[in-house]
DNA sequence: CGCGGCATTGACCATCCTCAAGAGCGGTGG
DNA sequence: CCACCGCTCTTGAGGATGGTCAATGCCGCG
C-alpha cells in the first residue's frame, strides 16, 4: 500500500506473496496475535518480511510511557529493510490485529533488489510527507489517509468505500500528527457534511469526490 | 553531515574523499558555479556523487513558479542514490556556491554498500524529522539546524561557532517549513537574547548552551 | 453496578501565517 | 556620482488554525 509503512511500502501484493509462498520449500511465516511484538526497538534485524494478512504498527516508546506511531503496515508491505545492513531496529513493530508475516531471504539477489527499491520509494514518500504535505490542514491529512487506505483495500480485493480501521483514534492521531480531539472533530465534521458515516472504527465513504476535494483544503 | 541531505547524509568525510581521489585513475569530478544545475528533476540518474566542496540544494519546482526546498548538501554528503536503481531524479539539485562533486562508481560493491547504508540513514533521519520533530517550535527548528550546521563545520575543520550560511532566508525558511517572516523573527529573538549575533548570512553563536536549550522549547 | 478506557464536544488560548510597510544593499544607467 | 530599481531581510498588526484543558457520553468487563 502507499503511505503507511515506516519501514516500507511498494505494491507487489498478492502476486509476489503467492510466488514466494510457492517458491519457498517450507513456508517461513509467523503468526502474531493482537499486541504481540514482531520486532523490538534495538533488536538486530536478521530478516525482512512481508505482511500477508492483518495489520501492524511501528512505533517508538519514550521513557515517560508515551509513544510515537511511525507507521502502519498492511498486507503487501515490507518490514525490516535493516536486514540489508544487519542493523538494529529503529523502532518496534506490534500487531494491531491477528496478523501473518512471511520472512524474506535477503541473500537472494532479486529479493535484495526489491528491498532497495522499496527503501528508495520509502525515501520519496517520507520526503513528500515531510516537505510537501507538511502544511496540510487537519481535514486534508485525514482525507489523504482515508483515500490511501481505501485504495489499499481495493488492491486487496475489499470494498473501496466501506472498511474497518485497524487502529484506534490515539494511534491514528499520533501518526497524522494531530491531537486526538482534533482528529475526532475532523471525523465529526466529515460526518456532519455527509462525506462519511463513521462509527468509531467502521468507516463508510459516502461522498468520495468531496473527500478528494478535502485533500487540497 | 547530519540533517541536510535529501538524497543523502553519512559522514565518510575527508578520509573517504581522499581515498577515492587516490584510487580513481582519473579524477572523475565536476565543478559547478552558483545557480548551475547538477541534476534536473526527472533526469535519469546514472551516477551518484559525493560533495567535495561548496554547497548545493535540492528542490522541486512547481508550475506556478514556486519551489520547495528539500535539502542542502555540503561536503561529505552523497547525492543521487537513484543511481542504484537507475531511476529518474525525484528533485533538482543546484549549486548555491561554487561547488565540486566527485562521481562514484555504483557498480563497485563497496560503494553500493555505502549507498545502501546511506539510504538507510536517510530513512531514519526523515522519519525522525517527520514524526519526532514535527511539533518543534520555530526556535527549536532553527536551533536544531544551526547546531547541526555548526557540527558539520567542525567536522570539516572550520570554526564551530562562527560561519556563513550558504543559503538565503527564503531557502532556509522553506526547508524548515516556516514563513520567511517567522524565520526572521526567530533570528531577531536569538539576537536580542544574546544567543547569536547575526548579519544576514554571517552567524556567530555566542551562547551555545542556550541555543541547545532552545531545541526543547 | 461501577470502573476504566476510548471517543466526542465545548471553551479558551498560543503559535505561527498573512498582509502590509519599511529598511538595507547591490546593480545599472543617466 | 547619484538616483532609481529590484531584491532580500526585518518589523508590526491582526487573524485563523489547531492544541490544551475540562466535562460528558459510550461501551465492555470484572
Amino acid at each position: 500500500m502507499n503511505g503507511f509503512a515506516q519501514v516500507q511500502s511498494i505494491n507487489l501484493k498478492p502476486t509476489f506473496i503467492t510466488e514466494r509462498y510457492k517458491s519457498s520449500h517450507r513456508s517461513d511465516t509467523r503468526l502474531l496475535r493482537r499486541n504481540q511484538y514482531l520486532i523490538h526497538e534495538g533488536d538486530l534485524v536478521e530478516r525482512a518480511c512481508i505482511v500477508v494478512s492483518g495489520a501492524l504498527k511501528s512505533h517508538i516508546n519514550y521513557c515517560n510511557g508515551d509513544s510515537q506511531v511511525l507507521g502502519f503496515h498492511i498486507p503487501g508491505d515490507i518490514i525490516g529493510h535493516e536486514a540489508l545492513i544487519h542493523g538494529p531496529a529503529f523502532c518496534s513493530v506490534i500487531a494491531l490485529d491477528t496478523s501473518c508475516v512471511q520472512f524474506l531471504d535477503v541473500s537472494d539477489a532479486a529479493t535484495s533488489e526489491i528491498l532497495i527499491e522499496n527503501m528508495h520509494n520509502e525515501i520519496q514518500r517520507l520526503t513528500r510527507q515531510l516537505h510537501l504535505e507538511r502544511d496540510y490542514s487537519t481535514s486534508a491529512r485525514l482525507a489523504t489517509f482515508l483515500l490511501d487506505y481505501s485504495q489499499s483495500q481495493v488492491e486487496s480485493g475489499y470494498s473501496r468505500y466501506e472498511f474497518i480501521l485497524p487502529m484506534g483514534r490515539r494511534d491514528l492521531a499520533g501518526y497524522l500528527g494531530l491531537a486526538v480531539e482534533t482528529l475526532s472533530r475532523v471525523f465529526s465534521r466529515f460526518r456532519d457534511q455527509g462525506v462519511l458515516s463513521v462509527n468509531t472504527n467502521h468507516v463508510h465513504i459516502l461522498d468520495p469526490e468531496r473527500l478528494e476535494a478535502a485533500v487540497s483544503l
